[in-house]
DNA sequence: ATTACATATAAATAATTATTCATATGTAAA
DNA sequence: TTTACATATGAATAATTATTTATATGTAAT
């Protein structure tokens, strides 16, 4: 098992489908085939991403009778998305104020 | 100007040379000159690097004499900066306690 | 045991992103 | 006003990552 850099958690978060699962499991557990519906997405495809979060330790998962059952690993990664969402805010704040206006078309 | 969603700021967290910047960043403005220097890599790499900060809202950038000085274009960067890294070392803990160990080679 | 359901995997392809290389631009000094 | 220095850009290539397709595995019900 890799060492998790904060880098590797950024990459995870990269890809707008695992952002979209993390948020969902941020939640509440979920199944592999819930995920697949409320996401519209392939289940194969599904199933990539859920590995990717897994084997990069954001995700964990068990078997229950016929379906496996996803969550976050750790509560803080709750923390993580909230405070970054926080961020694109003011980001987006300041750039709106400061400089972004000069460069518009 | 594009809004800044989070999925940017993570895109923008997720490459280790942006990543390297934006922490250098975070303790001090810099001259592309000192960034290319500090980091070793080359110059048209980092200007490029240095370009998808300031289109994403990341940095921002203004000319002094020969140079052009970088900085965060906002604090808040700095605040998920550390939340992550905090975050990182979490997930790790717990993964090394709950289940990564049994998939170890 | 056979079938159906839920999930995972591997290999192939497609799409995106990073890096390099050559050169252009903008500023200041000689 | 030529030269040097600092940075930026565009086009080409290389590398990485995402997606699809086909199929395998594991569990439970009949």
């Amino acid at each position: 098992m890799e060492k998790i850099t904060d880098l590797n958690i950024y990459k995870m978060l990269s890809d707008e489908i695992r952002l979209k699962i993390l948020k969902m499991l941020s939640l509440k557990n979920m199944a592999v085939g819930e995920i697949v519906e409320e996401t519209g997405m392939d289940q194969p495809l599904i199933s990539h991403k859920l590995r990717e979060l897994r084997e990069n330790g954001l995700a964990a998962s068990y078997r229950s009778g016929k379906n496996v059952i996803y969550s976050l690993s750790s509560e803080s990664l709750k923390n993580v998305i909230s405070v970054v969402e926080e961020a694109g805010n003011t980001v987006d704040y300041v750039c709106n104020c400061i400089e972004c206006k000069e460069h518009d078309e």
